[in-house]
DNA sequence: CTGTTGGCTTGACAATGTCAAGTGGCGACG
DNA sequence: CGTCGCCACTTGACATTGTCAAGCCAACAG
């Protein structure tokens, strides 16, 4: 079982461990641990902390993207769908959330993949107000409707996540 | 000497450290080795590391105050001093400065007197503006000049502390 | 069969945070 | 005057963590 290469194995109890103890007490050792193999082990595939965090962000970016072009495809009102499927992911994968707007625990920008797949993820979204806005939009405009969006969506999910509004379904 | 209490000693050490070894290397421990004393006493004044980077970051909210206010007596031409003061003070205190506004390590939210004095800096900085602003403008946009000088002015000293700019004299 | 290489293990070490107990000076109080 | 308690600090021990170095072993090439 799990014929998968360990790689995976560390990501998995990674966002485990950041799921039920929180970012705090994600170490090398404890996810070795966890991933039942010695404690060098991870090294193999990340260099650090750091570097296990951006993986576990660019998996969510990943995911992330995938609905928003999912959305694109489906016949669902744009935007409705978009913060939608922000929030279910958001829902679905709180580790990977947590972890994906905190640059300081896993510098984009140090990170060229999880780098790539996050600006893929914002193009994503950027169609998506393209094809609802007027099409005469200008392209300045346009970043600045997606960028509303994405606070919009970003602040509902946060909220359902940690906040107050934790107990209610989503609607 | 220093007849003054251990606190301010432990203190002084851990902006000796930010200023030589970067915030990284600040642990208790160092500090307390710095300040000639047990690896316990510091923890009679300071519950961790946060704790420590907080007390820093009140300290130099407080020096930016006065020199706002010092400001605000002269006769200089306001904008330019306030603009002078701040660069200034982050020239002086590099240490206190580069804590001051990464909110991931000193959390300002949860130390009330570090956020007090946060506060009370933009507070002064917010009646330089309607000093030197149209007596009729409206309190919004009086906030919006305040917080448009304050970025003009953390840019320019950020660029100085950090950046390029860091071989020339401050103008 | 032999050599090498990649993926993982093992062992050791220094540093750190943390719990528990100890020390010593000093003022309050009988 | 004594001694009692408290405060600021020390001392010692321990589990954890990151890190360096070496070792193991199956697979594969020659």
């Amino acid at each position: 079982m799990s014929s998968d290469g360990l790689r995976a194995k560390v990501l998995a109890a990674a966002v485990d461990i950041i799921d039920k103890e929180g970012v705090g007490s994600l170490s090398m050792r404890e996810v070795a641990r966890r991933a039942g193999v010695s404690h060098q082990a991870p090294y193999h595939y990340f260099a650090d902390r750091a570097e296990i965090l951006a993986s576990i962000a660019q998996e969510g970016f990943i995911t992330l993207t995938e609905r928003f072009h999912e959305t694109l495809a489906s016949d669902r009102e744009p935007v409705q769908a978009c913060l939608s499927a922000y929030v279910h992911v958001a829902l679905e994968f709180p580790g990977h959330f947590r972890v994906m707007f905190r640059p300081e625990l896993c510098a984009l920008e140090l990170h060229p993949g999880a780098e790539a797949a996050a600006n893929k993820a914002f193009d994503a979204l950027f169609q998506l107000v393209r094809r609802v806005a007027p099409s005469d939009i200008s392209p300045d405009d346009a970043m600045v409707w997606a960028v509303t969006l994405w606070s919009q969506a970003h602040g509902v999910a946060t909220l359902l996540i940690d906040g107050p509004l934790r107990r209610k379904l989503p609607p």
